[in-house]
DNA sequence: CACCTAAACTTGTCTAGACAGGTAAAATAT
DNA sequence: ATATTTTACCTGTCTAGACAAGTTTAGGTG
C-alpha cells in the first residue's frame, strides 16, 4: 500500500540480508555499480541507501575497496535507532506492558515544550519494561498526542514494537528525533521496576521523536540499567 | 592548501552563520535553489551540505517550506559532533591539560580492540579536563597511535581543540566513530578531578574515532558530570 | 468580505552521466 | 622469482537536469 522510496526499499533489503548473516562479517557488499544493475536504479539512489546503513553502523565504506559488513554491535544501539526493538535481536528482547495505553491529561511538569495543538488533543500514556534474557533493562514512559489514533488504547503491545503498530495501523513513521542523556540515581519506584540495588546509577534519556505527520511528536522518558549492557551509537 | 569539497565548504559557512546568529532561530535559510545560485554549485551538492547540518541538529527541513534554523541546544551535543569544542560555545569552554601528550606503551587492558599496526606504533597519551563556567564537566583520556605525528608531544593544547591541531598540522580529519555509553559511579581519582560528591553518577563514554587516514583511530574515554548539563544528540 | 482555486515556491526523490582518487590484482620488467 | 608498473575496479565528488509532493501566497469567485 505504501509506496516506499527506492533507496529505503534497498536499504531495507540489505539490512535484512546483513542481519540474517547472508553477508558475513568483514565481507564486501556488492559494489554500488552492481547494486544499480541488480535493482535497476542509479548510483545516487544506491548511495542514499548505503548511507543509511553507514549511519546505523551496519557497514563501513572504504574508497577504492567497497562497503564492508561490520560485526553487529553487541550493545544496544538506541542512540541512532528509531525503536529499541530493532536495536537488539528481537529474540532476546521481551516487552512487558506495565501500564496499558490510557488517556490522560498531559503532566504538569513535562521535560519537553509541547506545541499547543498536541496539548489540546490530550495524551496517550504508556509504560513499558524491556527485558533481555529475563533481566529488566529499560523502563520507558511514553506520551503521544491523542490525534487520529482510533482504538489505540485497545491494542495489544506485548512483544510488539510500538513503532511498528503506529506505522502499520496509523501510517505514522518515525523520521528522527532528539534526545538528552544524563546519569542519575533512580528514585525508589524506578529502581524497583528495574530490580536494581540502591545507589546504582542509570542512564536516563529524554527523547522527542518527530514523525511523518507534521507537528506530531512522540515523547519518551527512558531509564536504562547500564550495568551489564552499554548503549552504543555510530556517528 | 587543503582542497575542501564544495559541500563541506558550504556547510562550514552556514554553520558559522547560524552559530553567529546571522540567521535567527526559527528563520529560514536561503532555499536550496538560492544557495546553488549564490555559491555556483548544483542542488545535490547543496543538499549534501544541508544534510550535515540536519545531522548536527542546527537546522530542520520541511518539505514545501524550507530549512528552519533551530534553537541552538543548550546542552552538550557530543553524540554527533566530532569534537567537544565545537559542541558548545567555545567561549564558555575552557580546556586544561592534566597530562601533556607523552609516549607510552598501550595499556594492558584496553576497552577497544587494537589493530596490530597501531599497537606496534606506540601510543600518545593525553589527559584533559573541560570546564564550563569554571566548573569541571568532562574529564577525558585520549590514546592516539604514534604514527606520523612529529613534534606532537611538544605542542600546546590549552584552549585549543585537539582535533583542530590534528587537522591543521597533520592533515588528520575525523570522519566519524562509534561510542558506548554507561552510567556509573566514578572511582575516587576521577571523582576528585571532577570535584564531585561521593556516590554521584557520571556518564561514561568510550569512543573510537575513525579518520581520513586508513587504519588510524583515536581512542577516548570520557567521564561526564551530568548533574547540571545533559548530553544531547540528534538522529 | 469570506472562500476557494491556481500559481509560485519549497524540499523529496530520481535519472544519467562525468572525473578524481584510492585499492588491489594482473601484467610486465628486472 | 621478485619488484615494479599498469590496469581494472571501487567509492568520493559533482554536474544538469526532471518530476512529485507539500506549503504559502496571490487572484479570482461567490
Amino acid at each position: 500500500m505504501n509506496e516506499m522510496p527506492h533507496y529505503r526499499r534497498l536499504s531495507g533489503i540489505l539490512r535484512k540480508q546483513i542481519q540474517s548473516g547472508y553477508y558475513a562479517e568483514g565481507s564486501l557488499l556488492p559494489s554500488e555499480h552492481a547494486l544499480c544493475a541488480i535493482h535497476g536504479i542509479t548510483r545516487p539512489t544506491v548511495r542514499q541507501a548505503l548511507e543509511e546503513l553507514v549511519r546505523e553502523g551496519l557497514i563501513v565504506k572504504r574508497q577504492g575497496k567497497g562497503s564492508i559488513v561490520r560485526k553487529p554491535l553487541r550493545n544496544i544501539g538506541i542512540l541512532a535507532a528509531a525503536g529499541t526493538t530493532s536495536a537488539i535481536g528481537q529474540s532476546f528482547l521481551k516487552t512487558v506492558i506495565l501500564q496499558k495505553p490510557q488517556l490522560r491529561p498531559w503532566p504538569e511538569e513535562f521535560p519537553f515544550e509541547l506545541p499547543e495543538m498536541e496539548r489540546e488533543a490530550g495524551c496517550v500514556y504508556l509504560e513499558r519494561l524491556r527485558l533481555v534474557d529475563e533481566v529488566p533493562l529499560f523502563y520507558d514512559i511514553n506520551h503521544l498526542p491523542h490525534l487520529g489514533l482510533p482504538r489505540f488504547t485497545q491494542r495489544t503491545f506485548e512483544n510488539r514494537s510500538l513503532f511498528e503498530i503506529l506505522r502499520r495501523h496509523y501510517g505514522i513513521e518515525i523520521r528522527g528525533g532528539e534526545q538528552k542523556l544524563r546519569a542519575l540515581i533512580p528514585g525508589p519506584s524506578v529502581r524497583e521496576v528495574l530490580q536494581m540495588k540502591p545507589g546504582q546509577p542509570v542512564l536516563y534519556m529524554e527523547r522527542k521523536l518527530t514523525t511523518n505527520r507534521e507537528g506530531y511528536h512522540i515523547y519518551s522518558t527512558i531509564w536504562f540499567n547500564s550495568e551489564k549492557h552499554a548503549i552504543s551509537g555510530v556517528f
